[in-house]
Order: structure tokens, then sequence, then C-alpha cells
RNA sequence: GUGAGAUUAGCUCAGCUGGUUAGAGCACUGGUUUGUGGUGCCGGGGGUCGCGGGUUCGAAUCCCGUAUCUCACCCCA
């Protein structure tokens, strides 16, 4: 048997409906937001993504399906959403007719990981991306779109946040805190002394009890934003405090990609195993300029739709529709004439069998129909049809030309 | 990439230290003799016990390898 590739899932049945229905609900939240969709390949070349995302990172550096295509093309399935509306930003030219630009997407991304819950190697993201607004009133309002559709979907989160600082203070914050680190040697674990070559700020994050303890006096970067950082950080906290937004602050969060700078937010959730976090974002205003666009500032973020799934809470499932049955077989093809035409407007589940009527009641009830309509030798005779409405438990017969 | 556990019917699982034709519940299907479901009763089909080797008179059971899943590390959404 040809089995599906590792880490790769078919979604279909109630999986499919709740993917379905939070990719609307998403939806029309940005919609109402003021965003508008964007499809961006799937493929695309490698150089975008290690440009933007960066080589350090663990995405970058050995996560990605990357291959050479028939006209000698280094490409890659894309690893994440951002590269890519970005990149598609400035062919469009938008960065030079200015103003602002506001997206959303939602799709499969590609990262050759070891599976695990809520992690696999063909997963889904949905993701927006804001372009041409500087002010922090914009970072505040992708968390509170990332609020409103978590709410509209009736799951619980905690949201971090913190602050990456910018060009200015990050810098020299990163040499401090690699100094810091140098200074205690061998002390701390291998993954931490890697992390200084790969991304220094991580080391406060690890999860090592005797790192920990080290670090505890480990200079922190929301210590030491620039004056532009610092006031704006301020802000954000209260115009999340005057939006009744809770959150707490994470002085260890770090985002995992190279571009991102100042506010940096993670919502996570303790009910989906160790890989909690389910939407995470935050400012990249230097990636626009970084890939040979025009200065532009930017701020987006991403939703791991696998990792919400579980969470999901779908509005019950309701009667609805009709189901069509015969008790004689000469019914059959009356049964699938009545459906053609019932099915302009109504979903119609209809069974090719003549069956009794106990059995059509069971058939019925099971594809969640409202009425169940049989046509046995009387009902033929008399052109009528039973109808049943199986919520309100009601029976009726009517004439063939009345339904 | 590292470590641990799992894999038996469509699903959830039982199967003792290796011993006849591998079981249960649910699901599926047929009947319940013209007529009332989601919650009755009686029957039926369905498994090369993940895959490949090995040990043995004999393997679902023991050993080795491999694949996949799960959990944790790592990483991240």
């Amino acid at each position: 048997m040809i089995k599906s590739l590792r880490g790769m899932n078919d979604i279909l049945s109630d999986d499919y409906e709740r993917f379905t229905y939070f990719i609307q609900t998403a939806s029309n939240v940005a919609t109402r937001y003021g965003f508008h969709f964007i499809q961006t390949p799937l493929l695309e070349e490698t150089a975008l993504f290690k440009r933007s995302v960066g080589d350090s990172s663990d995405i970058v550096s050995k996560e990605m399906y990357q291959f050479t295509d028939k006209g000698e093309n280094d490409v890659c399935l894309r690893p994440e959403g951002t590269a890519g509306v970005v990149r598609a930003f400035i062919q469009k030219k938008l960065d030079k007719a200015g103003g602002i630009h506001r997206f959303f997407y939602h799709g499969a991304m590609f990262r050759y990981e070891r599976p695990q819950k809520g992690r696999l190697r063909q997963f889904h993201q949905f993701g927006v991306e804001s372009f041409g607004v500087e002010s922090v009133y914009e970072d505040a309002s992708m968390i509170m779109m990332v609020h409103d559709i978590l709410v509209a979907c009736g799951i619980g989160y905690k949201l971090q946040l913190n602050s990456l600082g910018c060009k200015t203070c990050m810098p020299p914050y990163r040499q401090e805190l690699i100094h810091f680190v140098k200074n205690l040697g061998d002390k701390v674990c291998k993954d931490c002394l890697r992390r200084l070559e790969t991304n220094p700020i991580r080391v406060l994050d690890c999860k090592n009890t005797t790192c920990q303890q080290f670090y505890t006096n480990a200079p922190k970067l929301i210590n030491n934003l620039c004056d532009d950082c610092e006031d704006d950080f301020a802000k954000l906290k209260s115009i999340l405090e005057d939006n009744n937004i809770e959150y707490e602050i994470d002085t260890n969060l770090v985002r995992g990609l190279d571009y991102y700078s100042k506010t940096a937010f993670e919502f996570i959730s303790d009910k989906i195993g160790s890989q909690s976090a389910i939407a995470g974002g935050g400012r990249y205003d230097k990636l626009v300029e970084f890939l040979d666009g025009k200065a532009t500032p930017a701020v987006g973020f991403a939703m791991g739709i696998e990792r919400l799934l579980e969470l999901i809470k779908m509005p019950h499932n309701t009667h609805n529709g009709y189901y069509i049955g015969a008790m004689d077989e000469e019914a059959i093809p009356l049964v699938v004439k009545l459906s053609q035409g019932k099915r302009k407007t109504k979903k119609v589940t209809i069974d090719y069998k003549a069956r009794n009527l106990q059995k059509h009641l069971k058939a019925a009830d099971k594809v969640n129909a409202r009425f169940c309509v049989v046509i046995g030798s009387n009902e033929l005779k008399n052109s009528t049809l039973w109808i049943k409405d199986l919520k309100n438990k009601t029976e009726d017969t009517i004439k063939v030309k009345d339904f």
C-alpha cells in the first residue's frame, strides 16, 4: 500500500469541516479589519527565504524542501508565508506606489522536521501582513485581530509580549549578551553554546534548569531598548489595556525568524502539548528594504491551523435538508427525479435501494436530514409522498406536485 | 537530528511466561413477514496481528532491522 509521506496528512470529514470553518471565520475577521486576500506560489526561489528568514534559522538551514528544477533553478517549497507576500508586494511595485496595503493569506507550508503533535511537514497557516503603517497602533490592531479570530472560534489563549528592539538597540544588546554567556564558559549546555552562534537571544529561553540559574542575572533587552522602542512598547501595552486584551511580558520571547524587530508576540495554549504556539507575529520594518524594495514599515502574524483545529468549538450541527427513499423498486426513478428538483435549493440525500421504513428513518438520521421523505406503493398509487420532520417529530402526506 | 513508548477488524482495544480455526464493543450489512428513526431483537461479512528477516516442532507473543504514530528534546505556527 502506498502511504502518504511522513508528516503529511489528509484532511477530511470532521477535520475538514473545522478547517474550512476556521478559514472562513478568520477570513471574515481579516476582511472586517480591511485586509485583502493574497495568494502566492508554494514554490519560490530559495534565495528569497535565505535572505528574509535568515541563514541562521533552523527553518532555512536544515528544514527546507529544496531542489533544483528542470530549468536549473534553485527552488524550495515555502517554509513560511511572509517572505512570499513581501516579494509579491515588491514585485507589484506597491512599495513605490506608497500608501497602506493590507493582505491576508492561508495555505500549506513545508518544513522537513520530525513530526509530533502539532508539528507536521506539510502544515497550514493563516496569516496577515500589513505594509506602510509605522504606528504601533497597527501592531496592537494585529494582536486584537488574532484575539477576535480566537474568540470567534471559541479558543482560549495566553498572550505573550516582548520587544525585540531595532537596529539601534538590538545589536549592542546582542553583543552584551554574547559577552555575558561567553564569560560563563562551558557551564552552560551545548545547545546554548550552539545558540550563541545561531540565535543568541534564544539562550534565555533554554529549558535546562542549570542554564536558567546562570541567566537570572543576564542582561535583558527590555531594559536596553532605545527611547523610540521603549516609547512604542509602552504605548502598545496601554493600547492593549484600553481594549481589554490581557497579556504578559515575556522578556525571553524571541521570534525564530531573523526579520522581526520591535513588537513580538505569541499566542499560546496549554491544551495542545509542547508545540504550544498557536499564533505568532510582530513587526518587520527592515524586510522590504532588505529584499530590494523601497523601505516600508510592516507588521504581521501567522497562525498554525492544525494546532487550532484541536481547540475549535464548532456550532452544533443541526438537522438540515432532505432524505428521500423508496419502499418499492418502481418508486426509485421518482426518488431520483424528486431529488434533482429539490437539489436546486436544498441538500438532498437519496437511497437507490428499496428498503423498509425503519431503515430509511435510520439512514435519514445518519445523514442528519431534517425531513425524511418515503415513497411506498400507497404513495405511488395516489401520487403522494410521506414526509416526516425528524426534528419536530411530525409527519404528513402531501401531493407529489406540491413537493 | 537525539531519547522513550506504541503499532492486532473501518474505529477503540483485549489476547497471561510462544501452543488448535485471533476475540469484544462500536461501525457496516441483512432480516424483524407493507409502514415510524436517532435508543428493540436475531443473523452476516470483515484481520498475511505495520513491513522484512531470525530463533523454534510451533511466533500476534521472543530477537534483530525497518516504516509510521505518540511523547519529550530541538525548532516553531
